[in-house]
Order: C-alpha cells, then sequence, then structure tokens
RNA sequence: GACCUGGUAGCUCAGUUGGUAGAGCACCUCCCUUUUAAGGAGGUGGUCCUGGGUUCGAGCCCCAGCCAGGUCACCA
C-alpha cells in the first residue's frame, strides 16, 4: 500500500507512542462523567467541577508550555486547556511535551480529565489534568476552519468525497450530523404518533416471489434452494392488506423498497417508505390523519409548523386543500379532460406539447397531464383527490363516480410526498383491476403490475373496508431538512464503485518474467534485457517498488534488483 | 440514455501563448503559559483521474474511457 508522507508520519507516532509503552488503542472502556453539550448548556453547575471526557480532536493552537485544543464528543465542541506543568508532574514532561505536542495529531481520539473554566476571553474549557490516548488516527482529517462570523474555510465539500466517506463528512460537517439526526427525529415522532393510537408497527417480507403493490421495474435475485426467482420489494402494500384480512386493524412498516430505475437527486434505488392501513376507515379520515400527523412532525423536528424549502416557506398547519385532479388540470389548463377518452387525451397533450406514446392509456396519459402542467404548482401541503381508475389498479372506485377512484396524493414543493386510497376489497373487482394491467404490460407497459393470486385469495375472504397510506420518508426528511437531494438525507446513498487499483501493467509483467530467471540483476542489464523505453522502463519499474513486488538496493556501486 | 461542468498536495483551490508544478490551511523543525480562522521564522509534500495521440517538449491541445455534480429524458 502506498502512504502519503503524511500518513507516514503518524505511523510513526503511533510506534514512538507503544515504545513509551502507551497502547495507542487501549481496550478499557473509559467512563466519562459529563458531556459537552451538558457543560455548554448549565456551565454555572460545571465550573471549577471536575470532569471526565472523552471525544475526537479537532484542532491544536500549540504555544509553548501551554496549548489550546477541540474536543469532538457527540453532543458538540469544546476548547481544551493543557498546560505543561499541570499536566505533567515528571522532569521531561514526556506526556505534554512528547506525547500531546509530538505524538498526537488532529482526529485522535483522547479521553480527558480536568477542571471546567472560561478563558480570559470567555470560552468555556476544560484545564486538562491527566489525557488518555483512546485510539490513534492514521489518516489526515481534513481541516475546516470556521472564522467568528461563523462561516467556514476549506470545507470538506466534494461531494463524492463527502457521500464515498460519509463517517468523515460526519465528523467535519457539523450540519450534516445535524440532518441525520433529525432525520430519527422525524420516524420517531411518526412512531409516536401511531402508537399511541394503537397501532401496530410490523415487518413484512422484502424478498418477494411476486413484486406487487406498485408500478415499478424489481430487481431480480435468485434463491438456490429453492432454485427460484424472487425480487426486492417495490412496495408492501399486498402484505400489509392481507394483516388487515388477517384481522389487526391498523398495521404500519417503515419500509425499505427497491426500483430499478434510473437516479437522480430525487431517486435512490433503494429508499424508504411508511406504509399505514387502517380498518373501517375511508380516504377522508386518512386525509384528516396525514394533516395532523405532519402537523406534529413539522412541530418535532423544527418546533415550528412553517418550514423553509428552498425559495418557499411552507406550512404544515393543518388543514390542507382538497384538489380533484380533473379540476386541477381543468384549473392549470383550461381543458375538462372529465370522460375524455383515449384519442381526445392525447390531442390535449399533443396541443400542450406534452410527449406521449401509444403504449399510454387513459390513466398514464392524464397522469402525465398532471405531473407535465400542474404538479409543479402546489407548493403548499394539497391533496390531489380522485384520480381515474385506469391509473389506480388497488383503489376503491369512487363512491359518486364509477368512472374515478378514492384516491389522493398529498403533493408538497411540487412533489409527491404521499399517496393513499380507500384501498379496494372486492375481490372481483381487483382481479378484473389486475386483468386490465395484465392487458397494459402486453401493450408495451413495462411497469403493469403482476397479479398476485394469493393476495386475491386472501380478499376473497374478505377484507374490511380499509384506508392505506404510503408516505415517502426520504422527501419528507428533504423538505423538514431543507436539503433539496435525497443522497443529503441518506447515510450511504449508491453510488458506482470507485475505481479499483491498476493491474500490473504489460511492462511491468515483462520485468517480472526476467526477474524470475535469476536471483537478483544488475539495474542496468535488467533494462537492456527489457527492451524498454527509458519512459516506459521508468514508468513500470517504479510500478514495481511502488507494490513491494520488486526492490531496487544500492551495492558496491552497482544498482541491483531483487524479486520480492 | 443525451448534453453541460468538473477531476492538480491530506483539504479548498490557482495554474497565462504548450517551456523546471503553485497558494492558503494541514504537516515537519524552531520560538511562544488563557489563545481562537492564534502568531512569528524556516522547510517537506504531487500517478496534475486513466489510456492513447500530436509535439523537441503536454496539467494545458486532440481522441477514447472512468468517476462525480448539474440539466433534460426515463421513472414515483
Amino acid at each position: 500500500m502506498q502512504l502519503s508522507p503524511l500518513e507516514e508520519i503518524r505511523r510513526a507516532s503511533l510506534s514512538k507512542l507503544r515504545t513509551l509503552g502507551i497502547n495507542p488503542y487501549p481496550a478499557e472502556a473509559f467512563k466519562t462523567t459529563a458531556t459537552i453539550a451538558g457543560i455548554c448548556k448549565s456551565f454555572e453547575d460545571f465550573e471549577g467541577k471536575e470532569v471526565v471526557l472523552a471525544g475526537r480532536m479537532m484542532s491544536r493552537r500549540i504555544m509553548g508550555k501551554a496549548s489550546f485544543a477541540e474536543l469532538k464528543d457527540a453532543s458538540g465542541r469544546m476548547q481544551i486547556y493543557l498546560n505543561r506543568d499541570e499536566l505533567c508532574s515528571d522532569e521531561e514532561a514526556v506526556l505534554y511535551n512528547t506525547v500531546f505536542k509530538k505524538l498526537l495529531d488532529i482526529g485522535d481520539i483522547i479521553g480527558i480529565q480536568g477542571t471546567v473554566f472560561k478563558t480570559q476571553v470567555g470560552e468555556y474549557s476544560v484545564n486538562v489534568k491527566t489525557l488518555t490516548v483512546l485510539a490513534k488516527s492514521l489518516k489526515p482529517l481534513p481541516v475546516v476552519k470556521t472564522d467568528a462570523e461563523g462561516k467556514s474555510h476549506d470545507a470538506f465539500s466534494d461531494p463524492e468525497q463527502r457521500y464515498r466517506q460519509r463517517y468523515v463528512d460526519l465528523i467535519v460537517n457539523d450540519q450534516v450530523k445535524d440532518t441525520f439526526i433529525k432525520r430519527t427525529k422525524i420516524t420517531n415522532a411518526i412512531r409516536e404518533f401511531f402508537n399511541e393510537r394503537g397501532y401496530l408497527e410490523v415487518e413484512t417480507p422484502i424478498l418477494q416471489p411476486i413484486p406487487g403493490g406498485a408500478a415499478a421495474r424489481p430487481f431480480t435475485t435468485h434463491h438456490n434452494a429453492l432454485n427460484m426467482p424472487l425480487y426486492l420489494r417495490i412496495a408492501n402494500e399486498l402484505y400489509l392488506k392481507r394483516l388487515i384480512v388477517g384481522g389487526f386493524e391498523a398495521v404500519y412498516e417503515f419500509a425499505k423498497d427497491f426500483r430499478n430505475e434510473g437516479m437522480d437527486r430525487t431517486h435512490n434505488p433503494e429508499f424508504t417508505v411508511m406504509e399505514l392501513y387502517v380498518a373501517y376507515k375511508d380516504y377522508h379520515w386518512m386525509m384528516e390523519m396525514t394533516e395532523s400527523l405532519l402537523e406534529k412532525v413539522a412541530l418535532d423536528t423544527n418546533g415550528s409548523t412553517e418550514v423553509p424549502i428552498g425559495e418557499h416557506r411552507v406550512s404544515f398547519k393543518a388543514p390542507y386543500p382538497r384538489v380533484p385532479i380533473l379540476e386541477a388540470i381543468k384549473t392549470h389548463t383550461g381543458y375538462d379532460v372529465a370522460g375524455m377518452d383515449e384519442p381526445g387525451l392525447r390531442d390535449v397533450c399533443r396541443s400542450l406539447k406534452i410527449e406521449v406514446d401509444e403504449t399510454m392509456g387513459v390513466g398514464k396519459l392524464i397522469d402525465e397531464l398532471f405531473g407535465e402542467a400542474c404538479e409543479h404548482h402546489y407548493i403548499q401541503p394539497t391533496f390531489i383527490t380522485d384520480y381515474p381508475k385506469e391509473m389506480s389498479p388497488l383503489t376503491k372506485e369512487h363512491r359518486d363516480n364509477p368512472a374515478l377512484t378514492e384516491r389522493f396524493e398529498l403533493m408538497v414543493n411540487g412533489k409527491e410526498l404521499a399517496n393513499a386510497y380507500s384501498e379496494l376489497n372486492d375481490p372481483i373487482d381487483q382481479r378484473a383491476r389486475f386483468e386490465a394491467q395484465l392487458k397494459l404490460s402486453e401493450k408495451g407497459d413495462d411497469e403493469a403490475m403482476f397479479i398476485d393470486q394469493d393476495f386475491l385469495r386472501a380478499l376473497e375472504y374478505g377484507m374490511p373496508p380499509t384506508s392505506g397510506i404510503g408516505i415517502g420518508i426520504d422527501r419528507l426528511v428533504m423538505f423538514m431538512t431543507n436539503n433539496a437531494s435525497i443522497q443529503e438525507v441518506l447515510f450511504f446513498p449508491q453510488m458506482k464503485p470507485e475505481r479499483k487499483a491498476p493491474a500490473v501493467s504489460e511492462e511491468a509483467k515483462g520485468i517480472l518474467e526476467l526477474l524470475k530467471t535469476a536471483e537478483k540483476w544488475v539495474l542496468n542489464e535488467l533494462k537492456a534485457q527489457s527492451g524498454l523505453s527509458n519512459k516506459k522502463w521508468d514508468k513500470a519499474l517504479k510500478e514495481l517498488t511502488r507494490n513491494n513486488l520488486a526492490k531496487v538496493s544500492k551495492t558496491d556501486e552497482v544498482l541491483e534488483v531483487i524479486l520480492v
């Protein structure tokens, strides 16, 4: 492995620590007595008292016999003060002069014991009496400095590196950590809300023999023992409904779903959806539930129902307007497409310059119209309701209009945040809808739903009238934390693999073959034998020595090459 | 998938007509006992994303590729 000079220095320090009898990776637990945030929050209670803290050293300011450093624990950052004569009693002051000043580095994890005080400039600090090395860091950490105005300098900002090495991102960019803390606050708020109402959190299969419940291309895998294909779920809807058939009256699941489609800043191949099903309810009830849920989520995570999202301020205060989709299309395009047939819709799309193709049925065409012409208008939370039957194969027919369904999508900031129905529980109707989907797929729609016979069998036993909802958790987190990219709210967003170290080149392989023919070679003879140009020779030999395949040594004024 | 932009030191970035690879921070040596983007003096550090090509000479020009971000398309 090729080490940078900075890494060499840190490894040398590591050995020196061991020579001094200090284990750089001790096994014992290190018992702390306080947290940094706790001290800063009630400084008066801690001032003059002794504390034990542990964390990562983030910066250092050495001034001869005294030094300041910044310690970071899970709760925050705080300055520590190290004074040679207070830290050490021995003549040499090894702990201060050697260990702290020479052998420790930014990024090392240390434990300290000392007293809390305030510096002359007024900064909360700990005067360190004992210092313990807890883990030596061998890779240099990017140093992000913040000035008096709170402006960051030399921020670790390259998105590729931030996502690939999220651990570094989390260490040096505090606001990144805050986003993920908020993410957990959001899911906690939702769980609290549901658990208070007695809803049951459940787990259903991720590996499914039939990928149902949504329209999307699945990831495929194979079970060896059963010798059968399996799919990573694109939704868990059909399994949760089976549980409603089984007699649970309210179940929910935070589900990782997987869709084998394009990636962009709002789509990751694996993402999280919270699905909830409640028996004896309809989609009107579900809208009210959703409003109060999101109001609580906003309050719990941001302390306010009003949240900044990009250029906008979005209010999650209930209630939200209800707008039937056909009305939305009428408002934003001027066309009344209610009851319109496929050719008619296609004409409307054409006149609005919306691209359509032959595989699109009535449902997809209306979906397209709404998506292109209307969706982006709904910044404040709005329920778009009553979608046409063709685009909602799992939804109950509308009580007043057989062409529509009892479905809503919640739009926020021009994007879909949730999708909910009065669930279709008529098994005969459901079978017919699946068959219509089958026709679509024969027409070339590769996203039409598969028929799940076991799900139909379950419905035939009778499912109570039920309302269900799916909420995109990643999107919700993006809204609540004002992030425009899904990658910012996933710890480890999907990335293409990093380029692997280049394989040994042809030239280097040739030299290796020559090296194998003798115990050692005089460098110039080997070079002549290889028949390589100066440039290629140099490059190939450097490659070999760098990868520790060959070694060059000097004896009696001759350079020799040996195989390692 | 198409187009645009980018890839240079550990980090953030300069790099002129193609002519010995630079800065700040970090790091190393030295000075400095309440500093704080600490300061002062000196120094080390490079696969210029990869592979070809043009050229006396390429970080720079040309071709191909890899990775990322953005826009669009596809897609919830």
